[in-house]
DNA sequence: CAGGGAGTCTCATATCTTGAGAAGCTTTAT
DNA sequence: ATAAAGCTTCTCAAGATATGAGACTCCCTG
């Protein structure tokens, strides 16, 4: 089992305890009754009920009608200002909304966090396979288009830096599984303006992106559009492409990166 | 000043100071320095110190770029994943998105949570005056009409415990004071199958709610649509009730609910 | 009705957090 | 330049605080 490895030199055991909580009702899709969080996390019962307790007073837990716990509204509550204090989310949407009625392929905005990229928003179009991705969770750089996006336009230190740390798993066949052929995937997508993954993160998956870039030409996010192989096909990808660079310089408009009324593109190549 | 008033038997010290610190940094809509965070809570630099890093090691808060501390993406996942549960929200976007098409104004999808109504989610028509409104954010039930729609379905005994725990803050000249004169809006809602909030959460602002009912007709949830007074007009109400009512029926068949196929009304009244 | 499992509660003990203060570090003022 | 102030990081001894054994209660199940 994974277990939230405590190290590093400040220590709060509570605290660790009190997420470790949290995580494991995080995971569990069912609600957990005290026994098996107490067990579970080798607590005793008694100390895991008191933390129960306080969480629930807290709101960061709530109790079933049944008795069990599950994660609480609370958590919602703090999720939604730790991104409003980003506010990408809420500026990005309509443009994305706009891109999905466009291509009518599921979008995602997505950002940079350590060596993973974070789902922070995704559209679907009206009638489509309902893709498996949740907003909130997270997936390695290197096997997706919008991990690749962004770091291929970061500057080469801070790109080194995320590919050290890496742990370079295989997801499918084509995930790329070394830092060598990373980097020449990389300055393929620099070159081209827009990173694809195909079929790299999950069988039949083909997805394309393009980074967003901040007033200092820093990718603090990117934009992807993703669907079945069959639809997003190897012909459309220029065009869907362009969708997606139209679709940025909105954004950056809307955020205040880029000029607005000139037609400064996001990305410095032409389509 | 709002202090997390950290009453109850149980007591875990440590979960009381960091939530203290989360919620101070969920407050500001500035990334506070350790100094900042330290007085305001009236904690020792050290311990606040000790607090952040823990805190930063679970991602819970992050450093911005000169090293103030702000909330960290963490609690967007938990946040997720604490709603996921619910899986209300999902089920029941494209059938807000469809509501907003038709009437233009913006939707609200709301749970009671004690005696608040919480946004879960919000969808603004194309060309609107942004709400302020902040999904996860939350309202006291009395003044809104989503927390009206709730109240007046719940079982009596339920709607009274829900009334107790209300403080009657008049919020504008319009704002229903009195347990008694919030028991007479109950009925009038019940029986019209609606409830609307005229002006009395924010002036110029009227809101029109419906419930939205699980197997057991107990209302989970509300659905609502809000604009300004001189747009939300008192001769478009049952017209806008109507569509608020398709909409809540398409979400209880979606959640499974209702049977869906037969003409199952969500509540049990004529247009 | 007995037995087992799950949750709640109390209290003495020792573990874990606490906070004073010293030392680094950065920014601002003179 | 240099001083001074302000903010952050780190160490360690003292003692407040969380801990967990265990008793008690309440269901459920057989």
């Amino acid at each position: 089992m994974r277990d939230a490895a405590p190290q590093g030199t400040y220590k709060v055991q509570a605290l660790d305890r009190a997420f470790a909580v949290l995580d494991l009702l995080g995971e569990s899709d069912t609600p957990l009754g005290l026994a098996q969080v107490a067990s579970s996390l080798q607590l005793h019962k008694s100390t895991a009920h008191r933390f129960l307790m306080v969480l629930e007073r807290h709101r960061m837990v709530e109790r079933t009608s049944n008795g069990k716990f599950r994660l609480g509204l609370r958590l919602f509550d703090f999720g939604n200002r730790a991104i409003e204090q980003y506010d990408l989310r809420d500026r990005a949407q309509p443009h994305l909304r706009r891109l999905v009625a466009e291509t009518e392929e599921t979008a995602h905005l997505c950002i940079l966090e350590a060596a993973r990229v974070i789902y922070l928003d995704k559209i679907e179009p009206a009638r489509s396979v309902r893709m498996i991705t949740r907003i909130g969770a997270s997936n390695p750089v290197h096997c997706t288009s919008v991990g690749k996006a962004i770091l291929a336009f970061l500057s080469p230190e801070r790109a080194a830096e995320v590919v050290r740390r890496i742990r370079f798993e295989r997801l499918t066949q084509r995930t790329i599984a070394t830092p060598d052929a990373l980097r020449v995937e990389m300055e393929k997508t620099h070159r081209r303006g827009y990173a694809v993954d195909d079929e790299e993160l999950e069988e039949g998956l083909r997805c394309i992106a393009v980074p967003l870039l901040d007033a200092q030409r820093q990718p603090v996010a990117a934009v992807s559009i993703s669907g079945p192989s069959f639809r997003v096909t190897a012909q459309k990808l220029p065009a869907i492409a362009n969708h997606l660079l139209q679709c940025v310089r909105g954004i950056s408009v809307d955020m205040g990166y880029v000029s607005g009324s000139r037609g400064n593109r996001a990305v410095g190549w032409t389509a």
